[in-house]
DNA sequence: TATCATACATACCGGTCGGTATGTTCACTC
DNA sequence: GAGTGAACATACCGACCGGTATGTATGATA
């Protein structure tokens, strides 16, 4: 093996890295170690060195990937005071795999891929179509079968939905949604059919799907917008 | 064994059902054919007499199962004139698991149990909550990695669609539904976002935030009446 | 009553799985 | 530069998996 390198850090983001993308293709129950080492490039000698078991590896997947990924596409307010319009261009964001709804600098540029570091590249639209969004797709299967995976994921919807919350709070209070609106009730809404969406056009293999269903949500939105002066 | 008793066709109707239910609670891939065959009742030699490989039951699962199981509960519009009324009243009693949009004897008693001889029971509620939407968890699972299995499960998400659509260009015609409405992309919205609101609830183990986000649906789908008569 | 396809039951196989026990090498301390 | 723990690598294990080969009982037919 040449010359041996040494770096735990490394060795454990590409664990991390190489678990993340099998689970997002097989689900947790079906993602093998002996892929995840191979795609790593490590032994297993490392993996149970790094984790004690392939759960703990699956929590870590979950806490230190999928977690901030959520947070880094859908948690883009800022402290803006227009929760619909970022939430808006969030989504078509993702669904474009532009993200220029990112917190990195926000780009004019339609045809940019994602600026914000985080590692996603062009093709991470075709993926998300293909096979679906990990939160949800871990969701489903582990929920009802592992109480830590699923306190572990509620968390990261909570957080989701929390954020979304309060973002649409502080449009109520600056005025750019409408009196009225119960903020967490919108928020799980929102979140369910964003959810739901991606599930559906990853089935049909329909990125118009998703798109129309964006627009619908999108129109749905601007209804919670005050109504404008009468005239 | 006692009497041997050949009744192939109640022996492998005994094996889907099994199948069904070991695949809603743990996907298809981790489903035990053991588990499937203890649960029925037969050996190992009487599941492949019926079906030549794990595949093909998951296949005859989802066909003669789960596709049945959707129209039953879900397209319920038999005719009606008022597609919105009837959709809403399916969403609520596929959540109280009281069913009484069952296209059999609709029932005012909110309490009672499904009487459409579907075989679904009291507590089918805690099942839907517990482990979700058996489509789509197999649909998460199985259509990024098995063609067969997308193209059934897409087949059964077309033809919800499908149906829904139909009863909402009815409601065009019959003017419950008001000009503009576009019946495909509203009845894909609505699946997503019925899919969508099971998985959260599902997560998030409250029947609660189910009902929070079919009410706020329904209201959603108010807004596509026609407008009232000007005062 | 002999025949024979159907409808199973039993026993077993190769392969893969998650996990472990043990060996080896590096980096650092003193 | 000897010692030591962290960071791996290698080899191996028992369990369970889906699948098969083969045996056997049943019920209809002739």
């Amino acid at each position: 093996m040449a010359a041996a390198e040494r770096k735990p850090e490394e060795t454990r983001q590409a664990l991390l890295d190489a678990a993340f993308k099998e689970m997002h293709r097989n689900g947790f129950q079906a993602a093998s170690l002996s892929n995840i080492i191979e795609q790593a490039g490590v032994t297993k000698g490392a993996l149970y060195h790094h984790f004690s078991s392939k759960k703990e590896l699956g929590y870590a997947v979950v806490d230190e990937i999928i977690a901030p990924w959520i947070a880094r596409h859908w948690l883009t307010f800022e402290g803006s005071d227009d929760p619909i319009g970022v939430l808006t261009r969030s989504m078509r964001g993702v669904m474009k795999g532009t993200f220029t709804g990112c917190t990195c600098e926000p780009t004019e540029d339609e045809d940019a891929a994602c600026t914000c570091g985080c590692g996603d590249t062009e093709g991470f639209e075709e993926l998300l179509l293909e096979c679906g969004c990990p939160l949800e797709n871990l969701a489903q299967e582990m929920s009802a079968i592992d109480e830590g995976f699923r306190t572990r994921l509620n968390r990261i919807f909570q957080d989701w939905r929390a954020g979304l919350a309060e973002a649409l709070r502080r449009g109520l209070e600056a005025g750019t949604v409408r009196e009225g609106v119960d903020p967490d009730r919108v928020a799980a809404f929102v979140v369910a059919t964003v959810e739901g969406t991606i599930g559906l056009a990853k089935n049909e293999r329909s990125m118009e799907l998703a798109c129309s269903n964006v627009d619908m949500l999108a129109e749905y939105l601007e209804t919670l917008r005050p109504a404008p002066a009468a005239v």
